[in-house]
DNA sequence: GTCTATATGGCGATAGAC
DNA sequence: GTCTATCGCCATATAGAC
């Protein structure tokens, strides 16, 4: 395994996941990719046995180039306000660099479901232990009949959709225009870290429900 | 065009969109969409001449059939708070009755985001007003020097994000429990109301004097 | 390691009988 | 309208020379 082959490798995973962004796994070809790498067809069976392996491999690299780092960021977070506030920069930052992570990734959410959880829950992530964390720091605000799993479907679905959505969001309410779009995107981290970022700093125990700019 | 034509058709799209929702255009097979159909491959084509125009059937309907509910949902609206409380409430049954809608919708979103827009705007939808009116009328503790499409993104996000992540959501959160899921879903219509009732509460009545816009 | 050439199979689509 | 049979193409995958 000398350099070149490594060149080769990883040039190929390069537009490799590039083609199976766009295409999803059915509609990409192996044809595109070996074109778009510069080489041939017989190429790629050589190195990656089949189209699945291929896209096995793809996955795998992007799962584990972004998973450590998601969950350095909410790691030993000792308070609900700050891991909300390294959850929203840290992702939106990242979808910012890879805007189509999440295309790619709900893809497979749907087509392979069991495959990425297994790979997640091989990571450093307790679910049970966050619930728990959550649900005994969730602020008094927080109405407490109900189940802490929606605060993070609230932060992940506010952080999602401007990215998920794009392509039909940025046309109906920007005229398409991609610079505009971008100064959304950029402009949103500040907006939810300022509408977040009341969260459990003020109790008021008279309160049932604080307004929505809590969350 | 007798009954029995009527029937065969129906139940074509009926399958089609099953299958379609389910491998996306790419992975859907015609064989496969046939046998769910009780029918052969040939008989596809005597109805919808290409894969591609059984597709557009069948996008075409799932769209006629949703989008101008939606639309009457949020015309006439004329405050922020009700406006949000009919999305959410419209969106989430919908979403619970049509489960795997978001899934099929966004992978057209990506595939074919053109052709979306164009339906949507065909509708008496019209976003400039929309966020005119928004934009007016959200309350003072919306910081103002944020665009209003922030809250779209927001409500949509939220309303989304249980659905359109749930193969994955369901395992990790709630150790892929069906039933514990769908309890999860019936109570976020009452929780996302209950956090989001108290916005617009404390908005300016100057701006309560005209009419309502249609959307 | 990289190529050309080819095998193999599957898919969309059509022809034509009934 | 519905079927069987088949065409033609294209995609994955392999064989084998260099």
């Amino acid at each position: 395994m000398n350099a070149l082959k490594m060149d080769t490798q990883e040039k190929i995973i390069k537009v490799a996941h590039e083609v199976f962004v766009e295409k999803g796994l059915q509609g990409a070809r192996m044809q595109e990719i070996a074109d778009r790498a510069g080489i041939n067809k017989a190429l790629l069976h050589y190195y990656f046995r089949s189209k699945d392996q291929l896209f096995d491999a793809v996955f795998q690299k992007v799962i584990n180039e972004v998973l450590p780092d998601f969950a350095q960021t909410i790691r030993n977070v000792d308070d609900v306000p700050k891991l909300i506030f390294s959850f929203v920069s840290f992702y939106n930052q990242f979808f910012q660099k890879n805007p189509q992570f999440p295309q790619f990734f709900f893809h497979e959410i749907w087509q392979n479901p069991d495959r990425i959880a297994h790979v997640i829950l091989a990571e450093e992530i307790h679910p049970d232990r966050m619930l728990q964390n959550l649900r005994s720091r969730l602020p008094d605000v927080y109405p407490s009949e109900f189940l802490p799993q929606h605060m993070i479907a609230n932060v992940m679905g506010m952080c999602l959709f401007p990215h998920i959505a794009r392509p039909l969001f940025q046309r109906i309410f920007f005229q398409n225009d991609e610079k505009e779009y971008n100064r959304f995107l950029s402009e949103r981290t500040d907006f939810l870290i300022q509408m977040l970022k009341g969260l459990g700093e003020t109790h008021n125990p008279e309160m049932d429900v604080r307004p929505s700019d809590d969350f």
